[in-house]
DNA sequence: GGCGGATGAATTGCATTCATTTTTTGCAGC
DNA sequence: GCTGCAAAAAATGAATGCAATTCATCCGCC
């Protein structure tokens, strides 16, 4: 006992303590974010418990929650299945993520500092590199991360929470958006017509554009979608 | 084997088949929305196990999917608090409900149905005749009722159920509004304008009248909160 | 008397086990 | 060869058990 150690757990970090069901929460959902799990695939729980190497108690707990959150559905006594979004339900989601969209225009060109316009700026413009160079995954990532930093900016917690739901329930489907280049294109002209918007702090014509813009996302997805099948 | 058994399981009735997942976790929102668990009471899972009679699994997962759902709140190792939902969050929850409830007014009035308009007549007279009579209980429980119709009309399930979810976390909080019966009148008159709205299918209107209602709504609650502490 | 640290009790997190339901496999009969 | 039932196998739902963490109590010390 002579010795004094020095204990360096007074700063809990918060942060990379991530729990085992949060992990799981979220790395399930990013393989049925990234497409490893197909639509429709039933989820046999023992071979995710040797995919993850965890026992089925905390894997079934994850998958209570991910069908809260609508990415997985659970059908009685027959197991779970990666949620099956069919086109049309396309619709409602974007129906829905424009009423959030025109909110956080509304909120953000009023809330909005000078930290979030460079930060929001400084991501605009990478964007545009991306869409120059042609590194369309890069574009994609960058386009979820640009509109998540403009929900952050409405300062509405619950807000960006419920925004980021749908954006994961819709991405699902970008591979389908992102090979139409003339979309991203339009796309990110509407981007420069948002940031004008958000720089000249105007809440109606910084929403409508959220609107418009996201209206456009859902049609040329819609479009997509149908000439796919 | 010499006689037919008539099997009627050939409509899965689908209704009244709740699974012990469902069921725990409708029946611990209710202990939280009704009141019976304070906010920020500590969640002993052993008390809870012998109140419902199950195990600790399921009823683990049923906390889990009420912490998703904001209802829980979960901290690594300490257990589960019912979520303590502090004046500052209120306003957030209705600054999105109002965004909701403008998508509510712009799809009903276009989509309203005259079964529709019936039904939700009858709940509004309903309404009426409580208020005269002084039950602010049941007129509580139709005024849910009530905008849960409105969200039914717009057709839009996703819509419909993140608007419950936010409608379930104010819920908790109605006794306090409750109390304020000048605000129960006002708010049936604001009612009574959306009728009117909803009958001569204007959505705009509509829009506009629930976006206030709600607002309104909101200023009453945080008054009620403030005059309590 | 108040405070800090140690020990035991209680609680949580996860793994394992048991019971029930579903799915698959096998076989008799047509 | 195909259909239909029956038994086996597999998967799910829930209970129990065990390790680890947290909480409560107690004791020594200032």
């Amino acid at each position: 006992m002579g010795d004094l150690e020095l204990r360096d757990d007074l700063l809990p970090e918060d942060e990379g303590e991530a729990s085992l069901h949060e992990t799981l929460v979220s790395r399930m959902r990013q393989l049925m974010i990234e497409g490893t799990l197909e639509n429709g695939q039933r989820i046999p729980e023992a071979e995710l418990c040797r995919m993850f190497g965890v026992s089925r108690t905390p894997l079934r707990e994850a998958l209570k929650v991910l069908a809260v959150q609508g990415f997985v559905q659970l059908r009685p006594n027959r197991g779970a299945i990666v949620a099956p979004i069919d086109p049309e339900q396309i619709r409602p989601i974007f129906e829905l993520k424009g009423a959030l969209e025109r909110l956080i225009g509304l909120t953000a060109a009023e809330r909005v500092t000078q930290e979030d316009l460079d930060a929001i700026d400084a991501l605009h413009h990478e964007l545009g590199a991306t869409l120059e160079q042609g590194q369309m995954d890069d574009y994609t990532r960058l386009n979820y991360a640009f509109h998540k930093g403009l929900a952050q900016i409405s300062g509405n917690a619950l807000l960006c929470e419920t925004y980021e739901g749908l954006q994961q329930r819709i991405w699902r489907y970008r591979f389908v958006v992102n090979e139409d280049f003339t979309r991203v294109a339009d796309s990110f002209a509407e981007h420069e017509q948002i940031m004008i918007a958000l720089r000249a702090r105007t809440p109606l014509d910084l929403a409508a554009r959220l609107e418009a813009h996201n209206m456009r996302t859902c049609e040329a997805m819609l479009r997509a979608i149908a000439q796919i099948s």
